[in-house]
DNA sequence: TGGAAACGCTACGAAACAGTATCGTAGCGT
DNA sequence: ACGCTACGATACTGTTTCGTAGCGTTTCCA
């Protein structure tokens, strides 16, 4: 019932809630959320029933903390970066993290959670704000060396850029792994020779 | 266990069929995937369980069937408009069945259950050839106005014009409506600039 | 209008699943 | 070393779900 508000320093807590988490990774990556029951993690990770319930309160529970464990972090580009290294850099980071075997077999699923569970929807939200800041950050380097319009939406860019790429990988079934790659530069050409100067 | 490769003529089976199409349909976008049980579907439509069996053999069978009701369709533009009214009509056209509001309650849990049904799979993908078409037909415009390069890919412009929609309905969460229309105007008129001439 | 086909209803069996309870054991920190 | 806490194992309850079966009724259509 800790339910992750507090910061366990017992190393057996550790441990079981991190085989836990992993065993349901696996099994929503191999099946979809339906496999991911209490009693395939319990048997996977070799943790028992009992203790899935000490540490969750529910089977939702658990798969919350396992989106929330996921989650990719993108790092933001270094300030000594002109507008077009910052931009190709982040975009570049993004589509390599979602490119991910792992991440590739769980996006449809958090996709699919995300519309009926409010609180996987939140963390989805808080995740997305931080990413946004990020582009925000990209686009004000664009808006200062003139390449960009004063008034520019960074949430508009970050849909042009990273659209595609996201596409590719939930409905276009490319038939070679380079289909990502090629996309990517595409979408990152298409966007800097729409603004020329 | 008809499987729908015959073609009923009975309008009983018809009507049956219909109403739990129907009916598996609603649960699927009111609740996702995990709602549409056999109990469920029956109770809905009216229809008994034991005539669920009669049409499909299993409850995947109707789910493969559920999708493939619901896939929209694309009109071709008309012939005699030139590459740039027949880009923006086809992506348009595209945006606006993707913002219908069942079929973005219906979306996440297609790309999901693609993922682990082969048979559902293989729809997906003959109809992305169906509409990969429709852009090759665009593109072909677009290189005989000489608006774009001989060898233009048209999956890497539908992935750059769809993308962005894509990725705001499932990915971003608007807090307006008017976003996805922006959205879809942004790409197309950075599609357009970063061809001149 | 009569026969065939589809349907409704109900009950049933087997399995999966969420969640609880108990009790003995092992490991942690002090 | 000792007490506290987490853990493992197991059993158990109640519910949900898939799929089957039997039988009487309605509906089509030739």
């Amino acid at each position: 019932m800790t339910d992750c508000t507090e910061r366990p320093t017992d190393p057996r807590v550790l441990r079981s809630r991190a085989k836990m988490l992993d065993a349901a990774t696996e099994l929503l990556a191999e099946a979809g959320p339906r496999a991911v029951t209490v009693d395939a993690v319990s048997e996977r990770s070799g943790v028992a029933k009992s203790t899935l319930y000490r540490h969750w309160d529910s089977r939702e529970g658990l798969l919350v903390d396992v989106m929330r464990a996921n989650i990719p972090d993108i790092t933001p580009p270094s300030p000594d970066l002109s507008f077009d290294q910052a931009l190709r850099a982040v975009v570049t980071e993004v589509a390599a993290v979602m490119t991910t075997p792992r991440w590739r077999a769980i996006l449809p699923a958090m996709m699919m959670l995300q519309q009926h569970m409010p609180e996987l929807a939140e963390i989805a939200n808080d995740d997305h704000e931080e990413k946004k800041a990020i582009f925000r950050d990209v686009v004000d380097r664009g808006i200062a060396a003139g390449r960009l319009p004063a008034d520019t939406d960074e949430e508009l860019v970050a849909r042009q850029l990273i659209g595609p790429v996201f596409f590719t990988l939930l409905a276009a079934h490319p038939d070679d792994d380079s289909a990502i790659g090629l996309t990517v530069e595409y979408a990152i050409e298409r966007f800097l020779a729409s603004y020329p100067g």
